[in-house]
DNA sequence: CATATACGAAACTCAACAGTTCCGGATAGC
DNA sequence: GCTATCCGGAACTGTTGAGTTTCGTATATG
């Protein structure tokens, strides 16, 4: 947690007028991170963000003590709003729940969340904090899921007990990352089944049986 | 080609004094790599690009309009002193080839590559010029040679005619990307051995046959 | 040796941006 | 209504870096 308590703790107010709008905090997040999506880390200024936000930026300046900390908050606040909220679906069969997982909101969640990826790469080796945050929020949810779902077609005895989950569960998220970010191609649903079905079955075990699609 | 030819062409040229040494050029052009792959884009400035390249400021304007099109030439000239150089192994199986593949210039090679990209990343969406010369230098050459392999494997029957050579030949640059760029892992010999056997061969229907090791 | 040119170094201009300060207006508690 | 606090906006400071100019020196050509 990076954010100010500003200047008074609770125990020395007197009597206190207008207390600060919490709701403020998180528009200006939210436009943090559409700012950084769009042009960087370095591209951003606090004008830009502000502006977004319908704030003021020494309204920013009051909550945040630095640019390099409401990135960090920025970046940390977009684990919530996350892949968890969405049910991870159980279809049966690993292709089944690989499938479901392509939705609309996920896409779309992900390359916003490669483009603030983009953004930040620059900086990841100099930063650490910065890296942390970054793997935190965007990388590992959706590594998460992958290994989740391996792990349960490990425990129904769909694949193999010894398959190497961690190589396993990288493989969309690389082939993904590298299409949206250096190829700048999209990624749509007929691209991650080319995936699913050309790599990643394949990889576990499941390529000669051609499934039937649903 | 972004350079300056300078003010005069060689018509209109008199008497002619101490000549531009064209060898600068190219510590210049190799400054700018280092610094970028060092620093990215934003963080590189003119000044440490002479100062490494034992220039003066005034001597890179002399030669290249902006910081861009420096920047632009730099990541173009990657592409000399390349794979290319490297004769291309034929090792008559698809296994030995990619193993084969693996060594030390190309890693380093491969490595220092990437940090430029990522140094890079956030541009590539504003800047399809540089977009274009990065995947030409670092991208495109590596997969030319991952096609290449696979069509051989086509050719002699190894494999079947109708893979998905597009698809396969990404997978190594693309969670190559991902470990180095997004997971600041290193891409050693172990890894990429693992990909190569845990990946890519089972993709092309290699996978059930453990191969020898050589 | 004379001239034309390139060189490195340093001083310069100019614009952008991080971060600060000040202001008039709004608003919650008393 | 009074007061403490927050608000957005705008003016301000200080720094950084792109790009330019100047200058004393080095060196090819003739």
């Amino acid at each position: 947690m990076t954010q100010l308590d500003d200047v008074h703790t609770s125990s020395d107010a007197p009597k206190l007028g207008r207390r600060r709008d919490p709701a403020k905090d998180q528009q200006i997040l939210d436009a943090a991170v559409e700012v950084l999506a769009e042009t960087g880390f370095d591209g951003m200024t606090i004008d830009m963000v502000a502006s977004r936000a319908g704030a003021g930026k020494a309204t920013v300046y009051r909550r945040w003590t630095s640019k390099n900390e409401l990135v960090l908050d920025a970046v940390a606040c977009m684990k919530k709003g996350d892949l968890d909220s969405l049910a991870i679906p159980d279809t049966g069969t690993l292709r089944g729940d690989l499938v479901a997982m392509i939705r609309p909101p996920s896409i779309h969640d992900a390359e916003r969340k490669l483009k603030v990826m983009a953004g930040l790469a620059s900086m990841l080796s100099s930063a650490p904090e910065l890296a942390d945050a970054a793997n935190e929020a965007i990388v590992e949810p959706r590594a998460r899921i992958n290994r989740m779902l391996l792990t349960r077609a490990i425990e129904r005895g769909e694949i193999a007990s010894d398959t190497d989950i961690q190589l396993i569960s990288l493989i969309s998220p690389s082939m993904v990352a590298y299409r949206s970010l250096i190829l700048r191609k999209p990624v749509d649903r007929e691209f991650l089944i080319t995936i699913i079905d050309g790599v990643i079955l394949p990889a576990v075990g499941l390529g000669q049986t051609a499934p039937a699609r649903p």
